[in-house]
DNA sequence: AAAACGGGGTT
DNA sequence: AACCCAGTTTT
């Protein structure tokens, strides 16, 4: 197809069929970057609620600077890529101690922040400062390896450049912002990955993919290796009506968030034998365990198998050293937490 | 260059 | 239950 045909109508598509966003129609800097973070790996409809919480809480950049860590981790609750929240906390900060809280407006500058990279980089840059930078999404990589029938592996360093440079030549100068919304929006709403909308499209006839019914072929990727799996053993301590929850601290995944008291193996074990090796759970009596529940936890990279077991209360046993808390019940549907937690909570009153 | 990082949707 | 989806940082 004719690059120039595609840039043209692919505007043109956009003007019309456009989902009014809160994030689009504006220019400020702020807001842009706030929802491209949000909207990293996460479907509009999921990431939208948690949009208006931030911006009703942190309306400008220098509020969401002057947050804690944690209060920002709160609202991020449920969302997943708990980095993200992070490093969004950790690059107001940046924006206000390095540029006076002023968002650069140009695409280098942009990417020395902090949860920034070349995607999120050229959104900012040609949404609210018009620079002709093209954005290369998942969308961008389908939509232009099925129109121009290119099969280049998208997840490998050379299908990068091939669809970067190509992305960057489509561009109008004159709307980047539109050309760059554009493509993204048509793969979002019409050349989805599932079963795009050939019937309805306007490339029917000239698209490659769908001249060589090849649209289940592109774009080209190369397979994942097998998720590793990891085995939680959740040990459920009472306190009357509370529970007691410990701060993840390790450099690991969820670490900041909280958990209920975890042993994690490699390997399959035995959940009472393992209670002899740990100092706190030592103290408790094997008597009186009971594995309560397990359940099977498929990630993209992690398969978790989690075991639940509870203990009967003891008289002396945890303190409040080394990120262990006692909340009860009510309190825990505060914590910032693992989603995983939060899945099990309403089958853990049932224990 | 490859691995790590969650969670929802679809089949 | 198996499979699909993605951008940034770290190793």
């Amino acid at each position: 197809m004719d690059k120039r045909y595609f840039s043209d109508k692919v505007v043109e598509w956009y003007q019309t069929r456009k989902r009014n966003l809160p994030w689009r129609d504006t220019q400020d800097p702020y807001k842009i970057w706030l929802s491209e973070i949000i909207l990293q790996q996460t479907r509009v409809a999921q990431g939208l609620p948690y949009y208006l919480r931030f911006i009703e809480k942190f309306p400008t950049v220098q509020a969401l600077a002057a947050a804690s860590e944690q209060e920002v981790l709160r609202l991020w609750q449920g969302l997943g890529y708990y980095t993200r929240a992070r490093n969004l906390h950790k690059c107001a900060k940046e924006v206000v101690a390095r540029f006076q809280g002023v968002f650069p407006d140009n695409f280098q500058t942009l990417k020395t922040l902090p949860g920034i990279g070349d995607y999120t980089a050229a959104a900012i840059a040609s949404f609210a400062f018009r620079e002709s930078v093209a954005v290369v999404d998942g969308n961008v990589f389908r939509v232009l390896s099925r129109i121009f029938g290119i099969d280049t592996e998208i997840n490998s360093p050379e299908g990068k450049k091939v669809f970067a440079a190509l992305a960057n030549e489509l561009i109008s100068a004159k709307k980047p912002d539109q050309h760059n919304q554009a493509i993204m929006e048509f793969g979002a709403l019409y050349c989805t990955p599932g079963k795009p909308e050939c019937p309805e499209c306007t490339f029917i006839g000239t698209c490659f993919a769908a001249k060589n019914e090849l649209q289940g072929v592109l774009p080209v990727k190369t397979k994942a290796k097998a998720a590793r799996p990891r085995y939680f053993y959740y040990y459920v301590i009472r306190k009357g009506k509370s529970m007691l929850m410990k701060k993840r601290d390790q450099k690991d995944i969820w670490h900041g968030l909280y958990d209920f008291y975890v042993v994690e193996k490699v390997k399959p074990a035995n959940p009472v034998k393992l209670m002899a090796q740990d100092p706190l759970l030592k103290k408790f009596n094997p008597d009186d365990v009971t594995v309560s529940k397990k359940y099977k936890h498929v990630l993209s990279h992690q398969i978790i198998h989690a075991t639940f077991i509870t203990l009967a209360e003891q008289k002396s046993q945890a303190s409040g050293a080394d990120g262990l808390k006692y909340y009860s019940s009510q309190k825990i549907s505060d914590l910032p937490k693992p989603v995983l937690i939060s899945r099990f909570l309403e089958d853990y009153q049932l224990l």
